[in-house]
DNA sequence: CGTTGAATTCAACAGTCGATGACTTAAGGA
DNA sequence: TCCTTAAGTCATCGACTGTTGAATTCAACG
C-alpha cells in the first residue's frame, strides 16, 4: 500500500501512465515479449523517459508488478470464516477477480513471464510462498499441510491457465457457478479430507 | 508416425541433431526465447544450415514439435480398462512421462510458447482438442462431458505447471505415489461423480 | 582426371532491441 | 537575473535477431 499514491483509479500522471502501459504489455506478452519502445509508445512518451524514471527493463518490471490489491487483506476474508466451505470461497474469489480484471493484471504478467524467465519464476515462487502459502499452511488442521497447499495451488494454477491464458473452450464457456460447484469440492478435499497416502 | 524414420533413440544425423537441439531450446526458452543461432550452436552447425533444411524459424518449430509418442496409442491404454481407477492411471502416466523426459519434451515447449505466442496457443488448443479431448469426451458416461474433461485438463495443466515449470517446492518434493493418491481421486470425481451443478 | 550435386560454411543485410549521454525546455527560489 | 533541478527528447551505440545468396568443401560417379 501507499503505492501509486496519487489517483486511485486511472492516474493521468506520466509515471502512472508508463506503469499502466508496462502492466498491459507484460501481461500480454510476458517479460521478453514486451518492449520498452512499445510501452513508451502506448504511454505516449519517449523510450528514454522510461529509462529515466525506472532505470533498466528489469526494474520497470518489478515496479509494474506491485500488486493492485493486498494479499494479506484478501486472504483473511477467505480463511477467517473457517475451513467450512473454504474450497468454494477460493474458487469464487479467484474467478471473480480474474473475470473482471481482464488480462491487464500483474498476476498474468508474472505467470506468463515465469514460464520462460528464470528470474520471474523465482519472483513468483517467492511471492507465492511468502504471501500465500505460509498463511494457508498455518490454517490447515490436518497432516501434510505443505502437500495439501501445493495441490490447491496446482488446481488453481491450472484453472487460471486453461481459462484465462490458454483459453480452452470448455473452460472459457463454463460459468463461475459451474466452476465453483465443480472445482470447489476438490480444494475442500485437498485442504480437509484424509489423504490416504501410501504407507511411508 | 513414420516420422524421424532413422534411429529410434538419439539419432546422429545432422538433421536429427538440429531437431534435438531445437526441441531442447524451445522447451527451455519458449518460441521467442529460443534463437536459431543458439540451436545451430548446440547442434554444432552453421545457422544457415538450419534454414537450409527447415526454412523459417516457425517451420522449424512445427517440425520439432512432432510428438515422440503417439497420443492415439497411449490414450487407449488409459481408457480401455474402463472408468474404474482411470483418475489414478492418468496421473501416474503423466508423472512418469514427465519425470523421465526431463525438460526436453515438445509438450513443455508448446506450453511455454503458448503462454505468450498466440500461434502456439492455437496449436496447443487444436492439438489438445483433436487428439485428446475428443476421445476422452466420448469415453465419459455422464452429463456435461466437455465441462468434466475441461476440469481434468485444468488439474493436469496445473500439476505440470507447478511441478515441472514453476517448480513449486511442495509439488517438486512430492513423490509420484503421493501425487497419484492425492490428485487421482480428483480426476476420478471430475470424470464419473455426479456434479451437483447449479440449477440451470 | 573432371564434373556433378549435395552438404555446409562465410559474409553480409536489414531490422529491432536495451541502453546511454548530450541536449532542450520549463519551473522555482534567492 | 542567475542558478538549480526535474522533465522530456534526440541521435546514436553496440549487441543480437532471422534471413539470404554466394562461395566452399567433399564424396560419388564416369
Amino acid at each position: 500500500m501507499a503505492r501509486t499514491g496519487r489517483r486511485p483509479g486511472g492516474g493521468s500522471g506520466t509515471q502512472e501512465a508508463i506503469l499502466d502501459a508496462a502492466r498491459a504489455a507484460f501481461s500480454e506478452s510476458g517479460y521478453d515479449g514486451a518492449t520498452i519502445r512499445g510501452i513508451a509508445g502506448k504511454a505516449g512518451v519517449d523510450p528514454a523517459l522510461v529509462h529515466h524514471y525506472y532505470g533498466t527493463k528489469e526494474q520497470l518490471f518489478v515496479a509494474a508488478m506491485e500488486l493492485p490489491f493486498d494479499p494479506s487483506s484478501v486472504l483473511p476474508a477467505i480463511l477467517e470464516p473457517g475451513l467450512d466451505g473454504i474450497g468454494e470461497r477460493i474458487v469464487r474469489l479467484m474467478v471473480t477477480i480474474w473475470d473482471s480484471a481482464g488480462d491487464y493484471n500483474p498476476f498474468a504478467a508474472l505467470l506468463r513471464s515465469a514460464m520462460t524467465q528464470e528470474k520471474a519464476a523465482t519472483m513468483f515462487r517467492e511471492f507465492a510462498t511468502r504471501a500465500i502459502f505460509a498463511n494457508v499452511v498455518k490454517a490447515i488442521d490436518a497432516d501434510r499441510p505443505e502437500l495439501r497447499t501445493g495441490m490447491v495451488a496446482s488446481q488453481m494454477a491450472g484453472l487460471i491457465m486453461t481459462r484465462y491464458l490458454l483459453k480452452l473452450p470448455a473452460m472459457v464457456q463454463a460459468t463461475p457457478d459451474e466452476l465453483v460447484a465443480g472445482i470447489g469440492p476438490t480444494l475442500q478435499r485437498y485442504l480437509t479430507a484424509p489423504l490416504d497416502l501410501p504407507s511411508g
